[in-house]
DNA sequence: GTAACTGCAAAACTTTTGCAACCAG
DNA sequence: CTGGTTGCAAAAGTTTTGCAGTTAC
């Protein structure tokens, strides 16, 4: 609706690329989530978060359409799924080897970077032969710090 | 009661100590909880398992109370949470330094110990210096072996 | 007796489902 | 056209809340 200003940097067209390359067809409302996920640098959303900025970007899209994409994208590795919270799930922009830092006590999460050899340590594990490691989730929950009692 | 039947190898009185000396009243709904999570070598249980479990046993208790008795058991480290999907909390009765493997097909949790030495690496990290490490979760996300393509 | 605890029903939340309408190729 | 997508409303599932009644000490 206005042609003079464009609110990123990348084209979309070049979004439409990414998708079709992906094997998902570039609908309006997969392009809108993935300008919003993907040109922000790395970014940690809820379904929720996708909504609400949808919306402020004046893209209206279901619920049900924002899980759809939301999981869409993590099948095709755009986005890795985060859990930290029991009734909540993050979507991680940042699909590389790192690891999270939560906050319990402000509901934060941050990536933490991680020498990629310290972190494959913990793939050299005895796991059943049938079965393949698929990630390696590794969560730092960190609080408050207690002060010295009395 | 029935001093002739036990139905359990630990005694009543010694489950009430445990309650006790964590700061929690020994109640009904609390002794028998306890004894089931207790009792048994490391398990994994949901609320929901509790909540079965106890009906079974004969202990009539409501949701509301199995929530806040696992999350009491929590707090005091009798227990502690494991979060591997969205929508559900675990409780684990190993409270030890140990790392969780989920089967994302099954839906099954399983306890792997690790060289406690090589998990404290993971301790070892720039976090910033108003917070503190309270623990570290490491989830092995593990599936069904892929076959090789074509 | 009194504060701690429990139980019930309802509410709160996130996520999923079923199905009709819509749209990209 | 036609199957892949979307949207709506309702359902499902877990966890929380408010408050009256009960229990441990």
């Amino acid at each position: 609706m206005e042609p003079m200003k464009s609110e990123s940097t990348v084209p979309a067209y070049s979004v439409r690329d990414t998708l079709r390359n992906l094997g998902l067809r570039p609908t309006r409302q997969r392009i809108a989530v993935a300008r919003l996920l993907l040109n922000g640098g790395n970014r940690h959303v809820t379904a929720e978060d996708v909504y609400r900025e949808a919306q402020m970007a004046g893209v209206s899209l279901a619920y049900t359409t924002v899980y759809n994409i939301l999981h869409q994208f993590t099948e095709v590795g755009l986005v890795r799924e985060v859990i930290v919270e029991s009734g909540k799930t993050w979507f991680d922009t940042n699909v590389g080897p790192h690891m999270h830092v939560f906050n319990e006590r402000t509901g934060e999460i941050r990536d933490l970077d991680v020498d990629p050899a310290r972190l494959n340590l913990l793939r050299q594990l005895d796991i059943p032969e049938d079965v393949e490691i698929k990630d390696v989730d590794v969560i730092i929950r960190v609080g408050q710090k207690t002060s010295p009692h009395q």
